[in-house]
DNA sequence: TGAATCCAGAATGTGCACATTATTCTGCCA
DNA sequence: TGGCAGAATAATGTGCACATTCTGGATTCA
């Protein structure tokens, strides 16, 4: 305590206030390019050179790496790094299954207490998804079929079904993600999900169960036909036009 | 780097090779004390008192901290702190609501497929269950009721289906921890499990969901009774008992 | 007397400097 | 030429020293 107590060196040290906003542009950033398939399975995530590109300090990083790990994005090996997770067909497949018991409970519980209000949003989430096909925009598309079955969560009014729900489809696409990019889609087409809605509103659970299950499984089938491609990539094109802080920090 | 590169003072620096140990200890340290009622809703969790209390450093208990907040068993708020939550008896509800659908369709699909020695397992629990009751060991029976849901996850061979159902069972236990943890008991008796168990062999889908779903009607309709009690705690006597590290680090 | 303000104390947030550990490269030897 | 050992380099893990922000209480003024 009685020490020289010299002034301290204190380079460039300003914490400002919208702290939080870069953590989640941090995650964000490293969230969007493994869902743009940007990152291989095995790639190895690298706290400085994320850092670097991402013009954040390590620390950033590594507060974004630990969330991202503990929600099963990415595995962490202790004193080794954080690394892209290669889902097994298998854990695909679980995930999968998963959400063909939540989600044919869903649609049963949606035929039997569903609103004027519900049923609309329902019919205008079909109506922009054809839209979407007819405009060929693929980009959209994707982005609502996965909406679709957060969509049906939602109508639960079941905040705690939504948010588990919404981390259930966004790692069962990370596979797909990660193994064919290009073909960039949700699901087999919208046109399933508009059989869906039909059951819905007609108030026949039985076949809008059956018909959720046969879209799942579809899905699942459809994703186990890719391979992962084997090439890799670098840390700087992965994150191109991916920016986390425009400003270095 | 022309500098004068002197000595740095280094006090008492040793990190252990033995690292995520201590890591889990003091998660699990706050996670006991929260299931055991000791941490009243609305409790603020001080970093440095925590610290001093768990004998580990402030690091480790933050990072504890924002792991337990993104499990959702504490809440944060920005430069204010940590917080024990105040789970509403809404948000009770919605969990028991989520595992009613997961439950309901594990039930089923159990009695569509079950091995004799999934069987076997499903009966010698269903024993456990009722010496525990004879031997009136409440501990004992508050985690076995408990375990008797993650069990039929497991029995579906489904990793993720076991692994969110045990997160689920937690989260739906903790209000009720919180609220009466002198009436530890996780469900209202052993009977009903034994009364779905019996369903399950006799492979009787209909009935053994139909007894899920009042089983965890009966749990909802239980919590909701009991009211949080106004009577706050001190950090030290809360923690009494519940070591993360021995020796200081 | 009550309320607004300001100030001291503590708690939180974060960059940084290390120690420890893993990885890669290079030279040597079989 | 191929494999192995050791050193150099890079990456991870963690305590610490600040800056910033919040809180609670005392003081002052209407």
């Amino acid at each position: 305590m009685a020490q020289s107590h010299k002034k301290p060196p204190r380079k460039t040290l300003r914490p400002r206030k919208g702290d939080v906003a870069i953590d989640k542009a941090v995650y964000d950033a490293i969230r969007r390019a493994m869902l743009m398939g940007r990152l291989l399975p095995g790639t190895k995530l690298k706290e400085p050179a994320l850092g670097r590109v991402l013009n954040v300090s390590r620390e950033r990083v590594r507060k974004a790496l630990h969330r991202l790990v503990h929600e099963g994005w990415l595995e962490a090996v202790p004193n080794r790094g954080t690394f892209v997770p290669a889902l097994t067909i298998g854990e695909v497949r679980e995930i999968y299954d998963v959400r063909t018991m939540l989600e044919t409970a869903i649609v049963g519980r949606l035929c039997a207490e569903l609103g004027t209000a519900a049923a609309q949003r329902l019919k205008a989430h079909v109506a922009e998804e054809r839209q979407a096909v007819r405009t060929d925009d693929r980009v959209r598309l994707f982005g609502l079929s996965g909406e679709f079955h957060v969509l049906l969560a939602e109508l639960c009014q079941n905040e705690q079904l939504t948010k588990l729900l919404r981390g259930l489809l966004t790692r069962s696409t990370m596979h797909f993600s990660l193994a064919a990019p290009e073909r960039f889609q949700n699901c087999a087409g919208p046109h399933d999900h508009a059989d869906i809605v039909k059951a819905i509103l007609a108030r026949d659970a039985k076949k809008a169960a059956k018909l959720m299950l046969d879209h799942l499984l579809g899905l699942v089938e459809m994703q186990s036909a890719w391979q992962p491609p084997p090439s890799p990539m670098r840390l700087e094109e992965a994150f191109r036009g991916i920016a986390a802080a425009k400003r270095p920090l």
